[in-house]
DNA sequence: AGCACGCCGACT
DNA sequence: GTCGGCGTGCTC
């Protein structure tokens, strides 16, 4: 009997929803395994392709079937466990499976260039150049500075090491090169795996060595409930506020993992990667490992990105810290996944592949067999959801290591109150007294600019966007008064006079921390203040010094948007003062309430660290809010349990599963037009698979953004498998839909933003 | 998405 | 006479 013909299935960079069949490649016999990448020819060009699977039949037509070019790797990129992943990712977010794995991969695999990493280059003295006398080249002093650099290290340097000394040196490298007196070589990195299960090295002893601070009974606990289970998967959730001492539960567990020979991911927000934190886990493992933690951020070059990800691969890093993507890099020996600060929205990835990192970290570990810890001081509804239904295990830490006292938050009613610049006199009040007795103030007001709206005092004109339905926001730039779209980015300088009827009664409506800032300087002239918002710190750099400011004490009043509630500790803050509360309670997103109280509760976590007392005041129209009342008085646990009361009874997440197809073009009639065709096409296969509500089509809340026109059709159901069923079939012929190539549509599985 | 094929307007 | 506009179809 000859034996069964094999067809290669593969993952094709491509926006269609499907996988392509392939003939094994010449020579191959076929026997390449899943996870490889193969090189074709699809459609009129060629595509760098992952194998998926081996698949013994096919129901493409034989004559249609093409062979496969070449296999680009000897051993698979993926592991059946991370292929796995990438399938129920691109099944569940209905994203295509090509676009998924090419998701994964590092820009140079995608182009199809080997996985090796590209070694570092290093530069050393030539006989002829350890000859030479620095002082003697005298007619360029660049040079004989590099010259005298290199005779230091018999080894040569790599480019780190000169950096840290000498800038814009490679050209003055290259002339010292022509001359002959230096040599470049590219050093391959030696690849030893550090993660040998080998007993006789085992790390456990080495462990044991280190003096680790001792825990408290409830971190202590957290730590073994864990690690009883490594190897097994289980999702935790670990809830512990603000210096409870969550990283070092985490940091204990990983201890646990490595000396099993495991490695360890580590997930953070986007702003949360900060040095301080990397640092913080390269101090604890350094000593034990050559290169303890690989980081993965967006500052990397593609050939630095490239290495990390060997890295992880090859089990080289035992620790590896990302952001969002990095939940699919690959590990040698994924020992736990850790998710810090899980309720965070940047895990949500917001434009093409629409994956929550959070969820896919989950999947993860239930594939691997791993312990997935989610860690949070305002875990998401969703998550506490999940631990109620004991499908998560709640770890809390309830107190401050350190004993540290909590911050005591009070409310402003500033209703009737006399208000300038955003300010209320019971704040100024509260800050005189703070900053007299020595204390520093942190104010949040989450608007950057001056104020975000200019308004014609005469007639009512305001400064809208031409092409969104929003207001430009009005700003300073060196002096000169400029207008700017927070959702489009377009800007001009703002108008003398009203467009309308030319008076020049122009005013600027509102409070951004430009406006802020000005007024808080004119009234506590002797205090510095350090604003940080994105115009203050996208200089590279800034952001840095602007903190060095604060911790140095040369700056006292802090104004900050976002930025400033994650990740920066201020230890001599003693006055958080929030500017203003109210779009957070009435906004037609129904998750607003949910990321004022994580803001809140976040932002009070910056106040009243060590042994200073720390006080939180809140400026608001609506003193009396039900939830605000909740969330003040009894604490963010008393909040979340009303605010998912509340989300049972109206019947939305996390009750109920969602699923957001939007629309977008420049004519505004053909989203609405599109969407209405979807929903037809949709009727029949909900009709047969039962329980899926179809909502809308309906104009997007901001309608107009960035020049197109949007609308969206949202779909809910209380079964997720239901509403699964739907969404495959559905897309499939959407995909093939003539109106759909007119639009720009997407669909959001779990859509975390409803405009 | 890319890319090619195909059928109608203003240009060297 | 052509260059090129973007509508339509296809990718194993």
């Amino acid at each position: 009997m000859p034996p069964a013909k094999i067809y290669w299935r593969l993952a094709v960079p491509s926006p269609l929803r499907r996988s392509f069949d392939y003939l094994p490649s010449a020579g191959s016999d076929g026997g390449s395994s899943p996870g490889c990448r193969v090189r074709v020819s699809f459609g009129r060009t060629t595509a760098v392709a992952v194998l998926l699977e081996h698949a013994e039949s096919t129901p493409v037509a034989s004559h249609r079937l093409k062979s496969a070019q070449e296999v680009l790797d000897k051993e698979p990129l993926f592991s059946p466990e991370l292929l796995a992943l990438l399938k129920w990712a691109s099944t569940y977010y209905q994203y295509p499976i090509g676009e998924v794995v090419n998701n994964a991969l590092p820009a140079i695999l995608r182009q199809g260039k080997p996985a090796e990493a590209k070694g570092e280059s290093c530069w050393r003295l030539t006989v002829e150049g350890r000859e030479v006398k620095p002082e003697s080249v005298t007619r360029a002093p660049k040079q004989a500075a590099l010259l005298q650099l290199l005779a230091t290290s018999e080894d040569g340097l790599l480019a780190r090491d000169i950096d840290a000394v000498q800038s814009n040196w490679r050209a003055v490298m290259r002339s010292l090169q022509k001359k002959g007196w230096v040599s470049v070589e590219t050093q391959v990195p030696k690849s030893k795996s550090v993660l040998k299960t080998d007993t006789s090295e085992s790390f456990e002893g080495v462990g044991s060595k280190i003096a680790t601070p001792v825990l408290n009974s409830d971190q202590q606990k957290a730590v073994e409930a864990v690690t009883v289970k490594l190897g097994v998967f289980g999702v935790y959730l670990l809830d512990g506020v603000t210096g409870s001492g969550k990283t070092e539960v985490y940091l204990t567990i990983i201890e646990e993992v490595l000396a099993r020979g495991e490695q360890a991911l580590i997930l953070v927000p986007e702003i949360g990667l900060t040095p301080q934190l990397v640092s913080r886990f390269k101090e604890r493992f350094q000593a034990r490992y050559e290169t303890p933690v690989v980081v993965l951020h967006s500052g990397l070059s593609d050939n630095e990105r490239l290495s990390a990800w060997l890295k992880a691969k090859e089990g080289e890093a035992p620790i590896v810290i990302g952001t969002r993507s990095a939940v699919f890099i690959p590990l040698a020996k994924p020992g736990v996944i850790i998710l810090d600060e899980e309720h965070d929205l940047s895990f949500k990835q917001q434009e093409g592949f629409r994956y929550s990192a959070r969820d896919v970290a989950v999947k993860r570990g239930q594939l691997e067999q791993l312990p997935v810890i989610l860690g949070s001081a305002t875990p998401s509804l969703e998550s506490l959801e999940n631990a109620r239904q004991k499908r998560y295990q709640l770890l809390v830490l309830p107190e401050r290591a350190g004993a540290a006292s909590h911050p005591e938050i009070a409310v402003i009613d500033v209703r009737k109150q006399p208000m300038a610049d955003g300010l209320s006199s019971a704040l100024v009040n509260a800050m005189s007294r703070h900053l007299k007795n020595g204390g520093q103030v942190l104010l949040f007001l989450n608007r950057r600019g001056f104020a975000p709206v200019l308004l014609c005092h005469d007639c009512g004109w305001v400064s809208k966007c031409k092409r969104c339905d929003a207001h430009m926001t009005l700003f300073f730039d060196r002096g000169s008064k400029r207008l700017r779209c927070h959702h489009c980015g377009s800007e001009r300088p703002a108008d003398p006079e009203c467009p309308d009827c030319s008076s020049t009664e122009l005013r600027p409506v509102g409070t951004g921390t430009e406006r802020l800032e000005e007024a808080l300087a004119l009234q506590f002239p002797d205090v510095g203040i350090a604003r940080i918002d994105r115009d203050t710190t996208r200089r590279k750099g800034a952001m840095q010094s602007l903190l060095d400011s604060v911790h140095d004490g040369s700056k006292r009043i802090l104004v900050g948007t976002q930025m400033l509630a994650k990740g920066h500790h201020f230890p001599d803050v003693t006055l958080v003062g929030i500017i203003d509360i109210d779009q957070g309670l009435f906004s037609a997103d129904f998750r607003a309430t949910e990321r004022m109280a994580q803001l809140i509760v976040q932002v009070a976590g910056r106040a009243g660290r060590a042994e200073k007392a720390g006080q939180v005041l809140i400026q608001t129209h609506y003193p009396d809010h039900p939830l605000l009342k909740v969330l003040l008085d009894e604490g963010y646990g008393s909040f979340a349990s009303k605010a998912l009361d509340e989300r049972r009874l109206a019947e939305l997440p996390p009750y109920q599963y969602m699923a957001l197809l939007r629309a977008e073009a420049v004519n505004g009639d053909l989203p609405l037009q599109f969407l209405r065709h979807a929903r037809e096409m949709a009727e029949p296969i909900s009709a047969g698979a039962g329980n899926v509500l179809l909502l809308g089509p309906i104009p997007a809340p901001m309608e107009k953004r960035a020049g197109r026109i949007r609308a969206q059709l949202l779909l809910q159901s209380s079964s997720r498998a239901e509403l699964h069923n739907l969404l495959t079939p559905w897309l499939q012929q959407l995909e093939s839909s003539k109106l759909g190539r007119k639009v720009r549509w997407s669909i959001d599985v779990d859509p975390q933003e409803m405009f």
